[in-house]
DNA sequence: GCACAAAAGTGACGTTTCGTCAATTTTCAA
DNA sequence: TTGAAAATTGACGAAACGTCACTTTTGTGC
């Protein structure tokens, strides 16, 4: 019980570090929540933290920053239940919808947090330019690509339908959030009738 | 030839006033595209003007009220032509189609000017919050209802299919600037032939 | 343990930007 | 022509910024 474990951080050093870091990213969610984005400041965010107003500077560069190790975090954790929606998937109609409703969960509960609406507390969309952002992006684009190759999907612009498919999570979801009930799962089928067989693929049930 | 036309600004107080506020608003995009949106300041939009810093108040709370006012004016632009190809449309992807040339020919002209990368200067994402945003939107979604109730299109949900719409353009829109060369009609027939048979329609002509 | 160097934290400080407002200039109409 | 309303001006105090000399904490070699 003595060797295994200790992973990552060891030293009291990196722990401290990371906890800062971490804490600094709780503060920031917080403030963001309850006062939006825009109004925020980087003194707001530390004063959430028992850290002094010097040391934010040493993790990060601005509150800009700071919103884009959110943004970062949110596309790591995301990727591995997208990766697993690939794996569990039985058909490409099946891949698509798992990830839809895996997308669609996600930001629901990435909203269910209080605060004022959810479109003051960002700069107005999530960005598809941080590292993790690019990543996710590339995850969609190689997973259709790979359907692609192995016939399941016809001969298309991989790039083109990758953002499609980015363009449509992002509007219809956002949508979704704004309707009541939120139902994940309609929306989840209505995107995936839509790219597979277009508009007749999306028509109501009726 | 002395009572028709003279349909606006008549006393010099309202032309001087219109012509401050197109003043800062030519100023701010000039700015945002130089400097990006987030490191701009009020003072540096006001510099760009001949009016003193006080005067920016009369006109804007904030820089982020500017640059509302310009996503309006770009979609206060932006109506007409988009209903320009409503009435001229023969059919249904006739329309489609059009409106998405349309849509992309706009972003290709807004952002032919000079300037650091398109991503930097907005606040990432043509909000879809103001009001005349917000027009657009129900712009599309009437079309869409309209098309529905004609029986051009099946029963969709026009919401969710607006939506659709609206983050295709705005994904594909991208990622067609981003290309070299950039070609409007290739990307508009990949949306149009995505909507109507889903990813057969898209499919490359090979 | 001790001592010392490197790393990290602290908060006061000068700087920049903010938004306001009393004073001034411009416009309009009587 | 004149006076009141509207708009502009720039200086000012408040607020946020980012830095830096100094202190505290941590890791290492003895």
């Amino acid at each position: 019980m003595s060797d295994a474990a200790t992973l990552e951080p060891v030293g009291k050093r990196e722990k401290t570090k990371a906890a800062n870091r971490q804490a600094i990213l709780d503060a920031a969610r917080a403030v963001f929540a309850q006062l939006g984005y825009e109004a925020a400041t980087v003194r707001d965010i530390i004063r959430g933290t028992d850290l002094a107003s010097g040391t934010f500077y040493n993790y990060f560069k601005s509150k800009e920053e700071v919103y884009e190790a959110l943004a970062d975090d949110g596309a790591r954790r995301f990727r591995p239940i997208l990766r697993l929606s690939r794996e569990n998937a039985r058909s490409f109609e099946d891949y698509l919808h798992s990830a839809f409703v895996a997308y669609f969960q996600f930001i629901l509960a990435d909203n269910s947090a209080e605060g004022r609406p959810i479109d003051e507390r960002r700069p107005h969309v999530l960005r598809m330019d941080t590292p993790e952002m690019v990543a996710v992006y590339q995850e969609v684009r190689q997973s259709l690509e790979e359907a692609i190759a192995r016939g399941d999907a016809p001969h298309v612009d991989a790039d083109y339908l990758a953002c499609a498919c980015i363009g449509m999570a992002q509007e219809v979801g956002g949508e979704m959030l704004r309707r009541n009930p939120r139902d994940v799962d309609a929306a989840a089928r209505f995107v995936t009738g839509l790219l597979l067989n277009g508009l007749p693929g999306a028509a109501k049930k009726s």
